[in-house]
Order: structure tokens, then C-alpha cells, then sequence
DNA sequence: ATGCATGAGTC
DNA sequence: ACTCATGCATA
């Protein structure tokens, strides 16, 4: 049984948790920050996060709770309007199923599917709202027009990303970051490069350093899933296999600082070590195998996804309450609302230097 | 390439 | 119950 896969994984995880505030080491005096306020980086982002977001100071929204939320429906609303174009030839699919598809079973199979393609236009619609409200509490509900939001037709195009061109942020974010960890530490490299040390964090050397890995793997023939698994061959002490998602997020800069920090040592380790065997024509594909159950992904039709996406922009962390009634009115599950916001807020955060927020 | 999900560690 | 790192399933 791979009973490795799992434990494998924690190798990574670092002990900051939400607002542990420790671990001010590395003189914090690399790269000036630009004018970006800087999104989320180690420690105690998460605590200033916390300060400031839960902060109602008056209700001077009181009155346009009411408006506001009818602002995001409307807005919901224009793009379920604005969405037949011209061309377009999708049949508007409707969950077949209601919003009930969740099962899941424990599968700890590593990846063994592969896919690698190149072009890495990310866009991610990053909903920069971020007022501070809390007195819309059974409101919000009354007022959302799930007939609107249900009875539109289903965007019939998959073409949702209305990327809003963000600018061309000069990189050099807040170089507020702590060393790699403490285990995973990359074994002693050639080193003929000169120009890279695996301990360095700045957020222009991963991002150099994810482009030059992806050219590199492709020219080793190898696809992100390969490398995934690849990676438990290495033999680092607390490494395992990945999945081909990581190693995507990972090219693409989709992971958090941290998390690309605590990858790219292990990443260049494999491609050290690659491009060493590739030399001596030597491969060891060494893949496991496992077939057990599958999982069945939810998928939240286009109106509600704007619906909570409207939710979203108001209260991006609705309490527990609001997020069953949520649930109710869009008559999905309330876990599934719940693992909704959850990803948006982490989606938000992720990497990836969005525009000023 | 990404959406929805799980689980460990925190708070 | 949340954040974070990850992963399976899927477009």
C-alpha cells in the first residue's frame, strides 16, 4: 500500500498557521517593495488581515446594505445578460444532478496521467471589494433573486474570464520572507550557474527560476505529472511525489509565496538531477500504480457561481449562518458554499501579483 | 489549467 | 471553522 504518499506531503506545510507571528529572520531590506500593498506573505499577513477586514466601525453602510446587495446581483445579473455574444456553440448545460455530487473517497494514488502544455495566460478574476460589512445578515438573503439568477440560461459559452488586464506589475513585492524550511534543504548542486542560491525567496528569482524550470522539463521531454512523481525518487528526506496540479501552479505561479519558497529547492534538486541522467541517457521512471474509486467533482452552474460571487464581494467571510442560508437560497449544499468562499479567499491570496488591490 | 475538496495545524 | 498546501477530476 503507498502509505508514503500522504505523509510525504506535510513535509512542506510550515508551522505559521493563521496569525503566527514569528519568524521575522531575513533583514527585511532586499528589494524595495513597490507601491502594491503587499498581497499575503508569511507569518502575520493573516493576523493584519484579520485586523483589518472585520472592522465595522460605524454603520455608515447601515442604509445601503439593501443597495449594495442589489448592486452585486445586478451584477450578476448584466453578465448573465451580457453573455450571448455572437458565436457560440454550447449547449447550456445545466447540472444534471443537484447540487448533492459529492462524493469522495480517499484515493491516494499518484499522479500518473499526464499533460503538459505550455502558454500560461493566467487570469484570475480577483474581486477586489473589500468592504467591511456584517449588518447584512437575513437580508442578504431576502433580497438575492435566485429566479433571476436561476431561471437566466446557464452561460452557454465556458469563456468566463473576463480577464481585467492588470497591469504590468513590476514585480519586487515585499521580500518578507523566511528561508526555506528546515528539512528539504537541496543537496549540494554543480552550482556552474552562479546566480542562484536554493535559499533565496525573492519573488523575481522564482518567478525566473519557474520559467527556466518549465523550458528545462519540457526539453527533457518530461510532463509536469512526471515530475510530480518523480520527485519521490529523489530521496529527500520529508519529500515526496507531487501532483501534476502543483507542478502546473508551480510553473504558472499560482502557489503562495510561501509555498513557492518551499518548492523550489526540491524542484531544482530534480532538475539538477534530471539533466544530470538525461546526460548518461539514463532514466529510471519508476512509477507506481493504483486503481481505486473516483471522486465526483461538484460543479456550481454559472448562476450561482455568480450569485456567490456577488455574496463574495460583499462578505467574503460570511459566517456560518449565512453561509447555510446562502446554501439554501441556491439550493446547494452547505459544505459546498462553505468550501466556495474558502477557495475564492485563498484564490484571492494566491500569488501572483495582482494589480493594486 | 483550474475548480472543488481534504486534512493538518491553528485559533 | 479558518488557512494553507495539495490533490483528484475535469474542461
Amino acid at each position: 500500500m503507498m502509505m508514503m504518499s500522504l505523509n510525504s506531503k506535510q513535509a512542506f506545510s510550515m508551522p505559521h498557521g493563521g496569525s503566527l507571528h514569528v519568524e521575522p529572520k531575513y533583514s527585511a531590506l532586499h528589494s524595495a517593495s513597490p507601491g502594491s500593498s503587499s498581497p499575503s506573505n508569511s507569518s502575520n499577513s493573516e493576523a493584519m488581515r484579520r485586523a483589518c477586514l472585520p472592522a465595522p466601525p460605524s454603520n455608515i453602510f447601515g442604509g445601503l446594505d439593501e443597495s449594495l446587495l442589489a448592486r452585486a446581483e445586478a451584477l450578476a445579473a448584466v453578465d448573465i445578460v451580457s453573455q450571448s455574444k455572437s458565436h457560440h456553440h454550447h449547449p447550456p448545460h445545466h447540472s444534471p444532478f443537484k447540487p448533492d455530487a459529492t462524493y469522495h473517497t480517499m484515493n491516494t494514488i499518484p499522479c500518473t496521467s499526464a499533460a503538459s502544455s505550455s502558454s500560461v495566460p493566467i487570469s484570475h478574476p480577483s474581486a477586489l471589494a473589500g468592504k467591511p460589512h456584517q449588518a447584512l445578515e437575513g437580508e442578504l438573503l431576502e433580497h438575492l433573486s435566485p429566479g433571476l439568477a436561476l431561471g437566466a440560461m446557464a452561460g452557454p459559452d465556458g469563456t468566463v474570464v473576463s480577464t481585467p488586464a492588470h497591469a504590468p506589475h513590476m514585480a519586487t513585492m515585499n521580500p518578507m520572507h523566511q528561508a526555506a524550511l528546515s528539512m528539504a534543504h537541496a543537496h549540494g548542486l554543480p552550482s556552474h550557474m552562479g546566480c542562484m542560491s536554493d535559499v533565496d525567496a525573492d519573488p523575481r528569482d522564482l518567478e525566473a527560476f519557474a520559467e527556466r524550470f518549465k523550458q528545462r522539463r519540457i526539453k527533457l521531454g518530461v510532463t509536469q505529472a512526471d515530475v510530480g512523481s518523480a520527485l519521490a525518487n529523489l530521496k529527500i528526506p520529508g519529500v515526496g511525489s507531487l501532483s501534476q496540479s502543483t507542478i502546473c501552479r508551480f510553473e504558472s505561479l499560482t502557489l503562495s509565496h510561501n509555498n513557492m519558497i518551499a518548492l523550489k529547492p526540491i524542484l531544482q534538486a530534480w532538475l539538477e538531477e534530471a539533466e544530470k541522467s538525461h546526460r548518461e541517457k539514463l532514466t529510471k521512471p519508476e512509477l507506481f500504480n493504483g486503481a481505486e474509486k473516483k471522486r465526483k467533482r461538484t460543479s456550481i452552474a454559472a448562476p450561482e457561481k455568480r450569485s456567490l460571487e456577488a455574496y463574495f464581494a460583499i462578505q467574503p467571510r460570511p459566517s456560518s449562518e449565512k453561509i447555510a442560508a446562502i446554501a439554501e437560497k441556491l439550493d446547494l449544499k452547505k459544505n459546498v458554499v462553505r468550501v466556495w468562499f474558502c477557495n475564492q479567499r485563498q484564490k484571492q491570496k494566491r500569488m501572483k501579483y495582482s494589480a493594486g488591490i
